[in-house]
DNA sequence: GAAGGTAGTTACCGGTCAGTAACGAGTCAA
DNA sequence: TTGACTCGTTACTGACCGGTAACTACCTTC
């Protein structure tokens, strides 16, 4: 429908393969940079950050380890920067919503809520990629933590304001509340899968913002800044 | 308050030290087994599955590797071992709540809901036990993940049959939400800590609750087998 | 006291882990 | 042509990984 990131919340699936693709002929191969943050952020995400080992890394991203080394201090360091470009890429999604909805609360909820649908039912998703990092990543010192903390804060920030845009009642209470069950049914669907629990997330969120609508048009707009 | 274990929805974290306990005076020292078990699931627990070695759980339960692997046949088999352990303690609670407070579904909500919300208050907490090593072991053959799908399963039929005792409507709805909610909870407790979202939890159950108490008692007794 | 079972000890296996040294090939601009 | 820079390759380090062999010490039980 729009021209956003189809996945906004998760990771690189889009090729489950995990090496590089060919240059396509006449484009410039990609930069090793980059080649290795794709290839890292897909196995890490696949199989898990502590599982996936520098080789293999640097295998899949069709170069090697000195090269690697050259562009990470190390491999704390290029975990960082993948949840950092993670980051970066959902930062791009929400702004392309809001561009694209400017004046349309309800279109930039509904555009919305099919980007959070696609996350608990399309194969290959493996929950939420920030989420899974804290669950490997628990040392408070390390340099991914910085990062994860400061997404979820920002996500829950997103949420609050495009709630408050829409004219609900309470944004605050709410975004939090919806910001639950979308944890809740990511984590959930990596035991009891789509089939699950998870699969009443949607109607849930719509329930939850119908009941935070106030009662009048009126009444909503006298909530609007 | 009730007799029944503290914390029944994590880890073993009442002791946060890594190692086994001293044989108290007169009392026999635990079995090599026992003691394996509970290191490994502590620090499991605190570090992460793949970020601790046998080495590590042998030297913590007082032991060695050789008679860890005369218990348990492999790593692998020692993690499923230890979340079956888990949910054997976890269905132990449940049955015991269920016999404190037999005939009051009332009482016996409100019991499971002080358990719950230390889930997402104590010190030490690091989420749900299984969900965290649904994050860390995504192999569809690894032995642990038939243990977490049922464990899962199971705490979801438990919600039912609760919500159901309870005369409220839609027990099977309302089980999946507050499930989705605790799972949230739970996860998003390891990146923003009790003060996030997680601090709401117990509020959005008793709302969902309440939403889901038919209009009159007469219409809740109705409802019941 | 002999036998059997369990637990502890030491040493080891091959493999993999993260990370590095040194060198050579290619590219680019000056 | 030269020098600077990036990238690839090979080989390596020391530590740790999961897992095993062989032997010893101890406690039962007969």
């Amino acid at each position: 429908m729009s021209a956003v990131a189809r996945r906004p919340w998760e990771g690189q699936p889009e090729k489950s393969q995990g090496e590089a693709e060919k240059p396509k002929r006449g484009a410039p191969p990609k930069p090793p940079r980059e080649r290795i943050l794709e290839a890292a952020s897909d196995l890490f995400y696949r199989h898990g950050i502590r599982a996936v080992g520098v080789d293999a890394i640097a295998e899949a991203a069709e170069t090697n380890k000195m090269t690697l080394y050259r562009h990470f201090p190390s491999k704390d360091e290029l975990v960082a920067e993948c949840l950092r470009e993670h980051a970066h890429e959902v930062d791009v999604y929400w702004d392309a919503l809001a561009s694209n909805y400017a004046g349309d609360p309800e279109g930039e909820i509904r555009a919305w809520l099919d980007a959070v649908s696609s996350c608990v039912t399309d194969a290959g998703e493996r929950g939420c990629v920030m989420a899974n990092a804290s669950v490997e990543l628990p040392e408070k010192d390390h340099p991914a933590r910085a990062v994860i903390e400061s997404f979820k804060r920002g996500t829950r920030d997103r949420l609050v304001t495009l709630f408050r845009a829409a004219g609900l009642l309470e944004p605050e209470v709410l975004a939090d509340e919806v910001f639950l069950l979308i944890e809740g049914a990511r984590i959930n669907m990596q035991s009891l899968g789509s089939d699950g629990p998870a699969r009443r997330l949607v109607r849930m969120i719509e329930t939850l913002i119908e009941s935070h609508r106030p009662a009048t048009p009126a009444a909503a707009a006298a909530r609007l800044p």
